[in-house]
DNA sequence: ATATATTTTGAGTGATCGCTCAAGTATCAT
DNA sequence: ATGATACTTGAGCGATCACTCAAAATATAT
């Protein structure tokens, strides 16, 4: 045997994933993850391969923090509708500069990454459909569960609540305001709170 | 007097803005620009300065050319609401390879250059406040003469309606599905339209 | 035709790009 | 200590980057 690796992996991974998610691909130069990373070049393709293939570890990291985030959030909600709504709001309430975008990564890469990388747009659109299908699924649940009426098409509500984050997260890139951000993504919950049937006991209220 | 140039330049700067859109800032060499442009690096500089200054020119034109395009779609509409929902509804019909890229190229600058490029996100910044600031003037037309409710706030719906149509053109950069996307523009277009008063004469249909 | 004014050309600039690899260094088992 | 087995280093690779500029070409006015 011999001497190993004097770098945490996954601590690197996080260092090129704050430099990433910033710049973005294109504009991220080796020079910057070499300084970032404190890693020499040799070192950095001896562990990742290629600057392609550590974006593509970095997306993975991203996307794998992303759902860890949101799971636990689903776990403390009352229901599963509270649950989304909470995850909006809890997207619109990012400080500023408590991370290195407010603007999804994913959604980065795929308006980044049109045609010409193959590689990152199939791993793209696999993170995306994946938490598309999360939703789908909640949805459902939700359904069944009586919380939303029976006519609600799960799929279709679970692309319309990507759609409206992916919305919410580049316009967050646009401005300052964190508390105008704050304000939409509460408009947004409460739209997904309004699909709640409510309950005959109660008036008018929206799940809390 | 002396030569004069050879070439019409909106015309260059539509095949500009066609490359640009479709492959994004940084990933666009100049190389590619003078295939694309039929011209050699002397005459590109002369004629637009830097690669940058010729970027920000693409982006000018493309903003008056989706203005154009939407005011010629309000103008035909029988109402300000309607014609928003018409804007999303033809934005979810854009045939696939109609245009370069499905999402707006406003958003796709924002999160190339995030903090790098300071004129182009000023510019970027301006135009997107431009669009917002005409959603909310045709919404408080919209409130004024009674279409929506008095209680509405024409701004922040306006926002809103970016957000939408931010996250209804990332998405559709995703999926290869012309009839989702468009059913799913149908279902924003829907929920602008709920926003309108019902006439007592009418029952429950939505304008039309 | 000639002179003038402007554009077009494209070889070439230094800088930087992503990446390689031979040499050096550190850590293990023995 | 010693040999084996990695990992680290950094000078430097060819390619490409955005860009320049002197020379050639061309449209105008006279």
């Amino acid at each position: 045997m011999a001497r190993q690796a004097s770098y945490d992996r996954e601590a690197v991974l996080k260092r090129a994933l704050e430099l990433f998610w910033a710049k973005g691909y294109h504009a991220t130069s080796l020079k910057d993850l070499e300084v970032a990373l404190d890693m020499r070049p040799g070192s950095i393709y001896a562990a990742f391969g290629s600057k392609e293939a550590l974006y593509g570890e970095t997306l993975r990291l991203y996307s794998q923090m992303s759902q860890t985030q949101f799971e636990e959030l689903l776990a403390k909600a009352p229901t599963r509708l509270a649950g989304l709504a909470a995850h909006v709001r809890a997207l619109g309430c990012v400080a500023p500069n408590s991370v290195p975008s407010r603007a999804c990564m994913l959604v980065k890469t795929l308006l980044e990454t049109p045609d010409d990388d193959p590689v990152l747009r199939q791993l793209t659109e696999d993170m995306m459909r994946k938490v598309e299908v999360a939703f789908a699924n909640i949805y459902r649940a939700a359904r069944d569960a009586g919380e939303i009426p029976e006519t609600a098409d799960p799929e279709r509500l679970a692309s319309r609540l990507q759609i409206e984050i992916f919305g919410l997260r580049a316009y967050a890139q646009r401005t300052d305001s964190g508390a105008r951000v704050a304000a939409l993504a509460d408009d947004i919950a409460r739209d997904i709170e309004a699909l709640a049937i409510s309950k005959p006991t109660t008036a008018n209220a929206p799940a809390h």
